[in-house]
DNA sequence: CGATGTCAAGGAATC
DNA sequence: GATTCCTTGACATCG
């Protein structure tokens, strides 16, 4: 099993995770793949074998008024193969998760379009690297707009008219609101789309009321043979919110700053058997990882398998 | 240098 | 129909 993190390094001060300058400055993917190889290293000094790469990490690149950006990819081929080479080598589980901007359900047309265009980036992205299977992009189902069985449908339609590559990387993750574990897998039903398990979305929003091991493995049993599915596990925000005036007690859903490490180790526990990676999302990021890894390791657990040192 | 405003983009609740 | 929240950091500008 491999446990990664999400875009941002906080263990090493200095690491970025895109070329985030604005487009009057004319940031480049050429900038951000030297931050990404960076993080490769940082990665396999701390032997950690999965991550996310940002999103942005192409900047402007499907913005419809600046044509200038939208050839990125071409112009960083050389350098997107050798990268996916590297990562390759290291045995690194990588995958991207398009912003909230992306909709694909959206009853807006230009929404839709816009989605098509970013899920096709992120596509090409990891066909530059030559990436295999287990490199997925997660999106959510998207909004309800008062029907969700209509949005359902609007969904399922448009995956199945969505490029070919697109389609091979595409995966549904369960949100906190609208797409229960029930209606992804009706997604997947109709699309052949595996499903990501989101823990604490379950946790939160479950109007079926699943018991979380058949959930887990109902989820898992969506992905192809051969490409190892992988959950989202994090532990819910305990700390109030500071907000303009005053405070005010934390969402439900709202990330933590760590992982539980017995909440982790219950849920292990509970999914023995089963096999699949763990993203994390902690907003202490690979601090978080590197923590939960040495608490599990101290519960006498040593869950996380990684062949980093190849390469 | 520190404080403050801003960033491409959506959806849903609220008024 | 317009406003605010969600959530977030870091860039950019201004004093």
């Amino acid at each position: 099993m491999r446990l990664g993190f999400a875009v941002k390094v906080l263990g090493r001060p200095g690491l970025k995770s895109d070329d985030s300058r604005r487009w009057m400055n004319s940031p480049h993917l050429r900038v951000s793949l030297g931050y990404l190889e960076a993080i490769f290293d940082y990665l396999q000094e701390r032997r950690i074998c999965m991550y996310r790469i940002s999103s942005n990490i192409a900047p402007y690149i499907t913005h419809p008024d600046m044509p200038q950006f939208h050839r990125q990819i071409e112009e960083c081929a050389g350098e997107l193969e050798r990268l996916g080479r590297k990562a390759r080598a290291l045995n690194l589980r990588l995958s991207m998760h398009p912003s909230q901007y992306i909709v694909l359900n959206s009853p807006r047309e230009e929404v839709y379009q816009a989605a098509v265009k970013d899920l096709d980036y992120h596509a090409r992205f990891l066909d530059a690297m030559g990436l295999g299977p287990e490199a997925v992009v997660v999106i959510h189902g998207g909004g309800a707009y008062g029907d969700k069985q209509a949005a359902m449908e609007r969904f399922a339609r448009r995956y199945l008219e969505l490029p070919a590559r697109v389609r091979r990387r595409l995966v549904v993750e369960n949100d906190e609101k609208v797409f229960s574990v029930s209606d992804v897998l009706w997604l997947h039903e109709r699309t052949g789309a595996p499903v990501v398990f989101d823990h604490l979305h379950h946790r939160v929003h479950d109007p079926d009321g699943w018991q979380t091991r058949e959930a887990v493995a109902t989820c898992l049993a969506t992905w192809p043979q051969g490409v190892v599915p992988k959950v989202h596990f994090s532990s819910p925000r305990t700390e109030p919110r500071s907000t303009g005036r005053g405070e005010s007690d934390p969402l439900p859903w709202q990330h933590g700053d760590w992982i539980d490490a017995r909440e982790f180790a219950g849920f292990l526990r509970e999914c023995e058997g089963l096999a699949f990676d763990v993203m994390l999302e902690a907003k202490k990021k690979d601090l978080a990882l590197l923590r939960l890894r040495e608490e599990l390791r101290g519960m006498g657990m040593d869950v996380d398998c990684c062949d980093a040192e190849r390469g």
